[in-house]
DNA sequence: TACCTTGTACGAAATATATCGTATGATGGT
DNA sequence: ACCATCATACGATATATTTCGTACAAGGTA
């Protein structure tokens, strides 16, 4: 069986990503004008960046224009997972309960929030 | 008023300070024993590794022996915290609670844990 | 047609990280 | 006193990541 291969974007990547998961199709110009919003970076940066991305096999991109048109190679919640996981074995002991309780007792979610947990939880314990 | 200031230890340097957390004081070489358990290193990789976080910071020694003694000078919550909320900012657009629902969902929880949970949850209706 | 704008490609530098070899000093046993 | 062992220090290398300058091609416009 063919083993799932690990996604390890590094952190400018994952601001890529964030960008084409939130667009679907997005230009290297549009991913930069989107990340100068938060960070400082020149445009060949972003572009070099991607060029990357796109060799690892993390983006995809329509090259039959002029102007490439980019899209994620990777699912926003595999990836998510793959964080996920990662951080509860190194940081929490494998328990990913200890991360909920962090996660939850840093934040102060919404009266909706805590219906959406309450409902996974209810779930969880019918099983 | 004097800022927290980041703590952003690298892979390496969360193995070490897990080993540290745990045993509260280590030499270099139990350290590295527990280390091995894991993955494959050398000895001299370890002390390097360690060097280099004491002159970060983020470890203190007692080196009035030979042998020098270890300790981790980042409290382990702190440093949790800080990789939470990047996290949350980085592939969860700064929704905690969908970082909570992806924990949960992808590890299914123990009766206890669940007992838990929902203790922490009840709390936070209750404000 | 000449030129400005916008794009990609590519190479190079700066920095961070990980890994290890070798030198050297201390210590304890024989 | 000698030697094997264990510890630290330090330098060097390999690799990954980030950043950007420069070259060059395509397209539209005066």
């Amino acid at each position: 069986m063919m083993v799932n291969k690990l996604i390890k974007p590094t952190e400018g990547e994952l601001e890529i990503l964030q960008v084409l998961w939130e667009k679907g199709n997005a230009t290297v110009r549009e991913v930069h004008e989107t990340i100068l919003q938060t960070k400082d970076a020149g445009y060949t940066t972003t572009l070099k960046l991607m060029q990357i991305m796109f060799e690892k096999g993390l983006v995809k991109r329509d090259d039959s224009a002029k102007t490439h048109i980019y899209h994620a190679n990777v699912s926003k919640e595999k990836t998510q997972n793959q964080f996920v996981g990662k951080m509860i074995s190194n940081l929490f002991g494998g328990s990913s309960t200890q991360l909920v309780m962090q996660a939850l007792g840093n934040h102060v979610p919404s009266k909706e929030e805590l219906n959406e947990i309450q409902h996974l939880l209810d779930n969880l314990k019918n099983q």
